[in-house]
DNA sequence: CAACCGTGGTT
DNA sequence: TAACCAAGGTT
């Protein structure tokens, strides 16, 4: 038997969700699952505003998972551009191969066969399966996780990993659906998205607007006074670290369409003659891209021993080959 | 399972 | 401004 104050939560949610939602390419009738599929794998933990433009294009250039599939995989870190971790990129391309060969070119609508191609974990699957095939399935995000911490349990943020218990409360608060419930089962759908609506507008992590949440009367987090954290959240260092020499190198193979000696890479040229070569940038200029990029790399002060171990990384993950003529994206 | 993996906007 | 944060996945 449905719980009174929750079916008031669910209608209070729901309804904020069909006023306030976003308008995304991704959404509506409009968008199959390959569209769905393609904003997902940019969406892990990238941005709405950074995701709209590069996912645009993307649809526009790979319509279908086929298309994708039919190009080399260095095409694919191209049009990534600079949404960041790549390897999602070489894993979306992967999954498109899949596709093709073995689901005959559509993307699969069950949780557990989507949960088997590269780059879906538990989250994917389950929105994919939600926002695309309309499955009632629990959805567990970021954003949801937050909501479900305060509204419920009265914290500020939800533990630092994603618990058990944290999905067992996912599950119990969500509507109930299933065959002959269709009311149900759109209720569900409805509330999954417009939870992660409302994390990512209102709940923010950081700055909350409270005076604009649906259901401040009802939240558990603000009637405790809104307790700080119980725990301080870790950091995501980047100066000196190996990620921003990968990242610099990779904004280099990225803009080449040479292959790029190893030495040129490694940036182990005389870093003062290469300022001084240094042409001003002239951002309309596509070929400054690829200054820019240059400049980037030998901009850091990293060890050579860094740089080595950076490039030994991204030719294990797959993100660079080497041949003969030197180091390039893979095909 | 804690650590690692990019990038750029916000506080 | 340094720190924080973002529709996670993989190892």
């Amino acid at each position: 038997m449905p719980h009174p104050a929750l079916e008031k939560i669910h209608h209070d949610i729901t309804a904020w969700y069909s006023a306030n939602a976003r308008e995304l390419p991704w959404r509506g009738s409009a968008a199959g699952p390959w569209a769905v599929m393609v904003s997902e794998f940019m969406l892990q933990q990238t941005p709405v505003v950074r995701v709209r433009p590069v996912w645009e294009a993307w649809m526009q250039r790979w319509p279908t998972p086929a298309a994708l599939a039919a190009e080399p995989v260095a095409e694919a870190v191209r049009a990534w551009g600079r949404l960041g971790y790549p390897r999602r990129a070489l894993r979306l391309h992967a999954a498109a191969v899949v596709i093709t060969n073995e689901h005959g070119g559509k993307v699969p609508g069950t949780e557990a066969e989507l949960l088997a191609l590269p780059g879906v974990g538990t989250y994917t699957a389950a929105a994919i399966a939600c926002f695309a095939f309309k499955v009632p399935t629990v959805v567990v995000d970021t954003n949801i996780r937050r909501v479900h911490a305060r509204l419920v349990s009265g914290k500020a943020l939800p533990e630092q990993s994603q618990n058990a218990a944290e999905l067992a409360l996912a599950a119990r608060l969500l509507p109930q659906a299933g065959e002959g419930n269709d009311a149900g089962t759109a209720l569900a759908n409805d509330w999954n998205i417009a939870v992660m609506e409302l994390g990512a507008l209102v709940c923010t992590a950081r700055s909350p607007r409270c005076e604009d949440c649906p259901v401040v009367n009802q939240c558990a987090w603000i009637a405790a006074g809104r307790p700080e954290p119980h725990y301080k959240p870790k950091g995501q260092p980047w100066h000196g670290t190996d990620r921003q020499v990968r990242g610099a190198m990779m904004a280099v193979l990225r803009h080449s369409t040479a292959p790029v000696q190893r030495r040129d890479l490694l940036g182990t040229v005389d870093l003062a003659a290469a300022a001084a070569e240094a042409r001003p940038l002239n951002p309309a200029r596509e070929a400054d891209d690829e200054h820019r990029a240059w400049v980037g790399l030998h901009a850091l002060d990293a060890p050579a021993e860094q740089r080595e171990r950076a490039l030994a990384s991204l030719l294990a993950d797959g993100l660079a080959q080497q041949s003969p003529a030197g180091i390039a994206l893979p095909r």
